[in-house]
DNA sequence: GTCTATAGGCAGATAGAC
DNA sequence: GTCTATCTGCCTATAGAC
């Protein structure tokens, strides 16, 4: 063990943070609670606070994970999907995936809570959607360059509205429990911008 | 008084309403309490749950309102402007007048609670979404008539990505607090889809 | 690191006086 | 219709034994 931790117990930050994060991206942050993590891990209520002293700091962790994962798949379809056009189709497909797992996307449902969410939650929010932002922007300038995409308007602002469209087909998608609504929509919005 | 009722406590239930869906579209479902809505009317708990029993009745009763009001608002404009892109604008402006009252749509936040609500809650947000989705699909079907909009594939899909491309430039637009952003999502969304 | 035990607060909800 | 008073339960969080 490269921490030097009981090896046993070496992945219970990481085992609480799975749940915790199935449990948000399913019923929100205020929709979900301590015992409903000890339970579904079997380890009490005070276990987890030694981990995560408090309900905002294992909030804070989550997004920290989940923003890092998806960094990572992101690098990942700019390593492995050389045209600009590949790499939205794999941006929505990432969505799709969440959707898969009956899940809304952690910084989406979080948006619909901002208003009650620990201040450092919130900044953690709005730096996951702008590195969003950043990369697609990215793909778009690269896309324009290759003659792959055509579009009017600045790229920034483009990517701006291709991560509302799929947050809000994600959003939408998950009450009629119907993943083919959100594929529909996810690709008539991005062919629709890209004309 | 039509109802016959205390003339000074006539209104009680619609202020009940009015201070809940303010609490619900910017906190969530699960973001307030009844001590908050009694709080802000100056009086009891117990005198709230007089007019809502249950929080389950409340909730529902207001996405009853929220529908009714909409629908009317949809009549308006089909009143008001003879042409379908007109109407179309004028439907993303009744989500823009939402976003200026620093609000989410009421069941678009509800969507993100989904998994968490009462039965009768889940079937009225559904309710609310299918009816927006009727409207708009007549509108597009008129227009195509007319000449006034064109476009591919069926009108009913074409309906539903509006739908969740405006929610979701609604969901990202609040956590920015930026209305200009909302709106030129919005713009952008409906004309590359209508090209 | 995990446990038992518990604190202190707030949630939704009810009984009964006025 | 609104009040006071109260119930029960769950919430986040902590103290201290093991």
């Amino acid at each position: 063990m490269a921490t030097g931790t009981n090896p046993a117990a070496a992945g219970t930050p990481q085992r609480i943070l799975d749940v915790a994060e199935r449990l948000v991206q399913r019923r929100g942050f205020n929709g979900f609670s301590y015992s409903n993590v000890a339970a579904e891990l079997s380890v009490t209520n005070a276990s987890l606070h030694y981990h995560f002293p408090t309900k905002a700091e294992l909030g804070e962790a989550l997004i920290a994970r989940y923003t890092e994962r998806f960094t990572a798949e992101l690098e990942r379809i700019e390593a492995g999907v050389p045209d600009a056009p590949g790499r939205l189709a794999a941006y929505a497909d990432l969505y799709a995936d969440v959707l898969r797992g009956e899940r809304m996307c952690l910084c989406g449902i979080l948006a619909a809570e901002y208003q009650t969410l620990p201040a450092l939650m919130c900044a953690a929010v709005i730096r996951f959607f702008d590195q969003n932002e950043v990369w697609l922007e990215r793909v778009l300038i690269k896309g324009r360059e290759e003659g792959s995409l055509s579009f009017d308007g600045e790229p920034r602002s483009i990517a701006q509205s291709i991560l509302s469209a799929l947050e809000g087909a994600m959003l939408i998608a998950r009450p009629y429990d119907d993943l083919e609504r959100f594929q529909s929509d996810a690709r008539r919005l991005l062919t629709g911008m890209l004309a």
